[in-house]
DNA sequence: CCACATCTGTAGTGAACACTACATATCTGG
DNA sequence: CCAGATATGTAGTGTTCACTACAGATGTGG
């Protein structure tokens, strides 16, 4: 029995496209038409390849995260949980700014509310994000446990709090704000952290 | 000449209904069938009422924000730029999981991201919420004016982080995060302008 | 070179969408 | 009580949407 015939199109190159596109209109505001014409493909390639719409965007979201996952592993690198903050939120604020990428985070842009029918849309991002939490949240632990963060000190709402404002910041790229204006807030937010470490 | 048949619905008590159909749905999300449904009328009224879905997200946007208004100004009533933050996201913290609202804010669940048609809807959301930052910034310049703040503090970039963790807080709380949490991370965010204030 | 399996492009499918034509109803001004 | 004006409910309109049937193309195993 034959194996087929080969696909002609490299699924993480169409990947990368469609995360583009859901990263910039949100899942519903993006249309198959628009998503197989970024890809490259055609309409049947799609579904044979990631099943429906939906299939798609989850596609793209692990792609996401992986991609994401290496830079959040030098960011917990850190050595203080402030240099943490630093990192992770300087860092945003470059990424979420970054022209090559539409602005602000595909997490967040993709779809926060959804209509009927595609409510686990914004439960799949949440999901994500919370990734990301949990690691700040161990790394924050992991702080605590070292003495670099106060005995007062919450490291899961320190974790909460980073994400919060990174999210923020997000929304704020999308909306225009530029490198520089998310630099600031960056800084102003890592003093919170700062001011849970015992070495101020 | 008559001045033709009265309408027989409120036009506020119908857009306390389409507000909250935005919220939970967003714009892309929400449907005609589904806004008309919650607001009690038919479609010819809504389009001769408020034009067509854009023209009804604005009136509900406006109306939005005329309630919010009422609270920003208890909010940057407060007498110190440490009060202020803590009113606001505290206060944001309690509205946001408030359960006879849909959880987070209309200003960013209604939509971060939109399709091909509907781009300036994130740009409304958007100027919208640049409003509450100006109002924030005016309180910070004043707070510095009056020795509240930091020589060194910057007035602009403490609101735009202010707006930024509000923002964040409220996508947490769409996405589940209850009363609690939220003031958790409120309370860290606070320690960020504290420590831009002469008095800590 | 043939049976089989998978991919690809064309060209649709039914459903849902925002929006509206139209007849009817209810008001005001004269 | 009539003419003009505006609102309402019914029942659609054309368009766009996610998704797919189908036929032809291109591969593998025997």
């Amino acid at each position: 029995m034959g194996m087929g015939r080969p696909r002609e199109f490299d699924a993480e190159t169409a990947l990368d496209q469609a995360m583009e596109v859901f990263w910039r209109h949100g899942y519903e505001g993006a249309t198959i038409a628009q998503l197989t014409e970024a890809m490259g493909i055609n309409p049947p390639s799609l579904y044979a390849c990631f099943g429906n719409k939906e299939g798609l965007l989850k596609a793209a979201l692990d792609r996401y995260t992986k991609l994401r996952g290496v830079w959040m592993d030098e960011v917990v690198a850190a050595a203080t949980a402030r240099e943490v903050a630093e990192r992770m939120l300087m860092g945003i604020a470059d990424k979420q700014t970054d022209p090559a990428n539409p602005p602000g985070c595909l997490l967040v842009q993709g779809g926060i509310a959804c209509g009927t029918g595609s409510e686990n849309v914004p439960f799949e991002l949440a999901a994500r994000r919370a990734q990301n939490e949990d690691q700040l949240r161990d790394r924050f632990v992991r702080a605590k446990a070292e003495g670099d963060l106060k005995e007062t000190a919450d490291p899961a709402a320190l974790a909460r709090y980073v994400s919060a404002v990174a999210v923020g910041m997000g929304v704020m790229a999308s909306s225009g704000a530029d490198r520089e204006a998310l630099r600031q807030v960056a800084s102003v937010a890592v003093q919170a952290v700062a001011a849970q470490s015992k070495r101020a």
